[in-house]
RNA sequence: CGGGGUGUGGCGCAAUGGUUAGCGCGCUGGCAUGGGGUGCCAGAGGUUGCGGGUUCGAGUCCCGCCACCCCGACCA
């Protein structure tokens, strides 16, 4: 709908992966291997974001284990409602029946917090927040790279608190992160907010989510920050012996930000020569091409491996001698997505002023490299701005505010994108009107100001306009 | 689980029931080229998804199974 060139955005998306190696499908339905290429790409996001956990939350990291006891994951019952149809489960083992099935971790709350009603017996334990880096395994019923994997790479962190409100911080802390990874990091604009009573985390009290526009007009949750009230740890029994020496339970929050966090960096910035990769969380943030003619080869050569060093110190970069054409490479990286090319031939030799490229608006510019270096910070912070505004931009102008329900239906049917629109919050409506137009409620925005209006289905009293797409 | 489709070198495809299953991309070796997917030469690579059947003869026809893909319900 939004860009004639991406009108099959699943075949653009699955190619392109591909021959950027990305990712490369795993012998098992539903799994991918995440290539050299792909996998640095997720390395440097948790690279950030590892940073954001520990000094901006405060939480330590752990890792709990992948197999989870059934009689576990049993003690929450909207929780275990939530997750049965898609967990995978462990029958037998070392040659025989097990006695108790094991889950594969779909998530790990009820392991964790298992463990948190032992470690937890003091007001002095609290907060207790911990995150870990772990892969997760969900059944899902059509899988799709990166979006929708059986088997995903994840952070999931927990904290259990002395009061609401101060689990509440820890919730809206963590959100916070996650919106600052995808602005100001990877460049994607989306719309934070609370997710409705049947969108929400089973088992969570309130859910808050980033919800970004892919450019096929469908909407991707980005993140999810949960409110877990006491829902897990009065099952669980975590409680502490207060100051007064009466008996609490701690107030808990779980939240988590995947790899499908890749697949939105390639569906939002892509375009029709390949990926754009964010500067900086790219594999390669600069690629060197030399660019030979035959008869200075080996002073280009010199040149460049002297320019190579120069940069490695403060750039993530590659030097590009592979025995191709020029124009092969170029279309070899466009088609990676490297930020930044630097373009090495005779006409550089004896010149302080160098050839660079910018992936984003496929430019040339002419600039000296130490003033390149010592820009460097500068451009990529620009690179990243532009990114997020064309984000915004196509988000913005694919987000509809719209009054009545026929309106609603044609535009879910003509183009998609965000309907913003008032909604009674009965579930029945937002049933009725996923079953007639797909679009479900993505959730409420966090800006959102209280006033009159009515229902977009029923036309009943509503207070709040709910933002509405076509869920991936 | 429902609806549709496809299985042939690594990938994309071709092959009226009839010799030794072809082509493009990619890969290997070589020569030239080199500022946007360059050209030529020489190579390697196959139990046609699996199991039956019909036939003098099956990639091709029939039956069964399996796998994968697309569309829906589920979903970080």
């Amino acid at each position: 709908m939004i860009e004639e060139k991406r009108k099959n955005l699943s075949d653009w998306y699955l190619d392109v992966l591909q021959k950027a190696d990305i990712f490369d499908y795993g012998p098992a339905r539903g799994t991918i291997i995440f290539k050299p290429y792909g996998y640095a790409l997720w390395e440097n996001i948790q690279f950030y974001l590892d940073k954001f956990i520990k000094e901006k939350i405060g939480a330590q990291n752990v890792y709990f284990p992948l197999f989870i006891p059934e009689s576990l994951l049993k003690k929450e019952k909207e929780h275990l409602e939530g997750f049965s149809p898609e967990v995978a489960v462990v029958t037998y083992a070392g040659g025989s029946e097990l006695e108790e099935k094991l889950i594969v971790r779909p998530t790990s709350e009820t392991i964790i917090y298992d463990a948190f009603s032992r470690w937890i017996k003091s007001y002095r334990d609290l907060p207790l927040i911990i995150n870990q880096w772990c892969n997760v395994v969900r059944w899902e019923k059509r899988p799709f790279p990166f979006l929708r994997n059986t088997e995903f790479l994840w952070q999931e962190g927990h904290g259990a608190h002395y009061d609401h409100d101060d689990s509440l911080k820890t919730v809206f802390e963590a959100l916070d992160c996650y919106i600052r990874i995808y602005q100001d990091y990877l460049g994607i604009f989306g719309y934070a907010g609370q997710k409705s009573e049947s969108e929400k985390f089973a088992g969570a009290l309130k859910t808050f989510t980033y919800e970004i526009l892919i450019p096929d007009g469908r909407a991707l949750q980005g993140c999810t920050s949960h409110d877990l009230g006491q829902n897990f740890s009065i099952p669980f029994g975590i409680k502490f012996q207060d100051k007064d020496m009466s008996l609490k339970y701690v107030w808990q929050n779980s939240w988590g930000f995947s790899t499908r966090s890749l697949g939105a960096i390639f569906l939002v910035h892509g375009d029709e020569l390949g990926l754009v990769l964010p500067p900086k969380v790219a594999p390669y943030q600069l690629v060197i091409v030399p660019i030979y003619d035959g008869k200075n080869d080996s002073q280009i050569d010199e040149f460049c491996n002297i320019i190579y060093r120069k940069l490695k110190e403060k750039i993530r970069v590659f030097l590009d001698n592979r025995e191709e054409t020029p124009g092969y490479k170029f279309n070899d990286w466009d088609l990676k997505g490297v930020p930044f090319r630097l373009e090495i031939g005779q006409q550089e030799l004896n010149n302080k002023i160098l050839t660079f490229y910018r992936r984003d608006k496929r430019e040339r510019f002419k600039m000296e490299l130490d003033k390149f270096v010592d820009s460097f910070e500068n451009l990529i912070e620009e690179f990243t701005q532009n990114l997020l505004e064309r984000s915004k931009k196509l988000t913005l102008e694919n987000t509809y505010e719209v009054e009545n329900y026929n309106e609603f239906k044609k535009i879910m049917e003509e183009k998609r994108g965000f309907l913003k629109a008032f909604w009674c919050e009965d579930k029945n409506c937002e049933l009725k009107i996923k079953e007639e137009t797909k679009a479900t409620t993505r959730c409420l925005p966090l800006t959102n100001e209280e006033k009159d209006g009515k229902c977009i289905y029923c036309g009943r009293k509503a207070k709040s306009q709910w933002i509405f797409a076509q869920a991936y």
